[in-house]
DNA sequence: GTACTTTCGTTGACATGTCACTGAGATTTC
DNA sequence: GAAATCTCAGTGACATGTCAACGAAAGTAC
């Protein structure tokens, strides 16, 4: 076949890439489970839901902010009311919907895991890189996922 | 708490950052499922078994080149057999063994799928970024991804 | 106000990956 | 060469995410 190729260079830098989108988040999410027992799904959602003041946000506004499915969403936070880390409660707006509330004992697991979660993500990650690169990664990721799907 | 923080700039980078760990492997992953019917992970089963000239690779060597557990290449073999596209033979040096081999089937799936995902890095990644860019982005993955687990 | 359309959250079936464990077969040690 | 140890592939239970449906409730058009 006469297809489009890769050149060398690209060819490693895409490989070199690809090991990095895979080894990263799974240390990082690895270092997560082993200090906080949360999943870096759990940990989205809480730090999501903590940054509104009353610690409340409508499934779907959340979903949307997060970029996940409201299918998606409506699984974990079965998965995390389940263990008393998020509430439900009916949106008095619109009968459908849904609000979900960050609980005591989730904001407490949140102030205990971050810490830990900030030295993971220091110490593999922004520790590994010179501040010429971070700027040069913050607008090329910003570039690309800014991209239509 | 007093704990280490992030900076405005390395937030804002690692969450630019985070989206593209997601945004990126999701899309490429979205074209190849519609192009071609392969998930990512079978694309890298078969190139990489392809990679070798007699299109075979004892599992173990294969889970350790892609830097998968065993588990997970035993399983996902066993789904990819189920398809067609490689099958399972004894190892004559090691009895407890296995030697995966990419079919004819295995292999035209793969000729007919690489040429669409060519496309679709290059559409999605490569054209997005500078050779500059490009060159900084591989010495830094491979920086990270080289760290111990 | 009544039908059509859209949105919301949920559900169930399914695909994928992890983990702990297993039994068969190598390898090492003495 | 027998016993202890390690390695290999496979397995089952489980967590997570996708997709296509669904019923209920809003929104829209007439």
């Amino acid at each position: 076949m006469d297809a489009p190729w890769l050149s060398a260079d690209e060819e490693q830098a895409w490989r070199a890439f690809r090991r990095l989108l895979v080894a990263l988040p799974a240390r990082i999410g690895r270092d997560l489970a082993h200090d906080s027992g949360l999943s870096p799904a759990d940990y989205e959602v809480l730090s999501t839901l903590s940054e509104k003041p009353d610690r409340r946000w409508a499934l779907k506004d959340l979903a949307a902010k997060m970029e996940w499915s409201r299918s998606r969403l409506s699984h974990h936070a079965a998965r995390m009311q389940a263990r008393g880390l998020i509430d439900k409660e009916p949106d008095p707006q619109d009968a459908r919907g849904c609000i979900l509330h960050l609980t005591d004992v989730g904001y407490r697991v949140l102030a205990e895991a971050a810490p830990h979660h900030v030295v993971s993500v220091r110490s593999r990650f922004l520790d590994q890189v010179s501040s010429d690169e971070l700027a040069m990664l913050r607008k090329l990721s910003t570039r690309i996922a800014d991209l239509p799907d």
